[in-house]
DNA sequence: CGGGCGTTTGAACGTGCTCAAGAGGAGTGG
DNA sequence: CCACTCCTCTTGAGCACGTTCAAACGCCCG
């Protein structure tokens, strides 16, 4: 059955302040505590999903946005031939459903990969907090801003390799954003996920997989994988992150 | 020689209420004449571009996004191999420039396909309005939200086939939006534009067009679209727009 | 008028898909 | 606790789509 639940963060003992991806989340670094405060005022309930249970669905109406707290999921949406379309991973710190705001009906659905726990915002007191400080305004925009890079960046591969190479970059990239080791970093979603996210069929994903492994690039193990030459997979990759990773993400962690 | 020039909007007698974009853009439905007033206050300047002059630079430091009021822009990258990567082309009343904001800095560039007019509007100042106007901060975030969808569904694809139908869908609806005739579409993108946005060669792109056109599916004579047959377009692409296209539209412009 | 860019077409090659089949693992129900 | 099923991962073989390379043409612009 079904097991999507709502509980209340303080009954969870989750607040803003304590949460370990603030960093990339609502919060910045130029908050101080009663901005941040404000934030627990109007973020007071917290989303529970299991492996397999829809945070939502394609076509309901919403008025809420969420962020992970906890867990990874999947956002996707079917189409007219019922093949499923991936058209995200999330993880903490990130903020879930802004592609429906425009109409308040979700157009994707999203799905946990894991045990995961989501900060549910309503968007309307998020709207009335954003025009009372300038600094959880700028800061929205700032993250949108930034998803849009990053959810460009990753299918601009042509080669299956290149968007192999791109996507686990991707990965990598915000696993280190969240302070995770590249040692066993924990790939939730399935080899098929993977390949219906970057158009690929799963066997290519697969082999790929192997081949990099082939390659001494990385290792791939029950779900895990271990960077072993971040530097050769830049170079198999399209996208430079090594030019200025540092800078770009600091500056924008630091806004 | 490069030709980017600043005027003032009132010299050109450009103004949000009387532009014909305005329920693309920052306007929207719900705002009175007041209200679109203080649009016009603080977007003071127009940026002109004649084709091939850049709007600006990757690496740029940047404190504005821009609002294209006439023309058409393109978007892109080169990536470590000297490829050009395009990332987006955008049309009247699209707001340009998003992806920077995160840290105020250009990752993309941007170029002229045309002789083009673009509203420069500051970002601070847009942000103190936001504050002030609950409308025009919802607008923002819908046009953020709305841009997200749209970037997104282009993409999807798997086969050649599939990737261009899926973006010709794209520019014919969002030529509707823009209430611009099915007859005779300009596109002032060359083959090799689309090639290097859809991550296909130029030679496959030219015979998709040219197979469309023994489908009589669509006519494209010298660098213009006519529609022929949009369900058969809609019935080879990936994405179902026909599914409820009014509604989704209708409800975003009138947000 | 010449040069360069964009478009068009053909031919051969190669990447990645499709189909097929089996192994391993997780979850479910008896 | 085991048997069964379903899902995921794996590997192989053949094929098709799309790329690459090449060449020619038209067109715009200097």
């Amino acid at each position: 059955m079904p097991n999507k639940l709502i509980k209340s963060r303080t009954a969870m003992n989750a607040t803003c302040a304590a949460c370990p991806s603030r960093h990339l989340c609502l919060p910045s670094k130029f908050m101080d505590k009663s901005q941040i405060a404000t934030l627990d005022r109007i973020i007071q309930k917290m989303m529970i999903v299991h492996k397999n249970d829809h945070l939502y669905y394609s076509h309901e109406t919403t008025k809420t946005i969420y962020a992970v707290y906890k867990g990874s999921c999947k956002e996707y949406w079917i189409d007219g031939n019922g093949n499923e379309c991936v058209t995200n991973f999330y993880f903490p710190g990130d903020l879930v459903g802004l592609e429906s705001v425009s109409d308040n009906k979700h157009m994707l659905s999203v799905v946990g990969l894991e045990y995961s726990e989501l900060c549910v915002i309503p968007l309307d007191d998020l709207c009335k907090l954003m025009q009372e400080s300038e600094a959880i305004l700028k800061r929205f925009i700032n993250i949108t801003g930034y998803k849009m890079r990053n959810d460009r960046s990753v299918k601009m591969g042509v080669t299956a390799e290149e968007r192999i190479c791109d996507f686990l970059l991707n990965i990598i990239y915000r696993m280190l954003e969240r302070n995770i080791s590249l040692d066993n970093i924990p790939l939730f979603m399935s080899q098929l996920d993977i390949s219906n996210y970057l158009g690929i069929s799963h066997e290519t994903v697969n082999r790929m997989f192997k081949n990099l492994q082939r390659l001494q690039v990385l290792k791939i193990e029950n779900k895990k994988m271990t960077v072993i030459d971040l530097a050769a997979l830049e170079k198999l990759g399209r996208l430079d992150y090594s030019l200025d990773k540092d800078q770009k993400k600091q500056s924008f962690i630091a806004s």
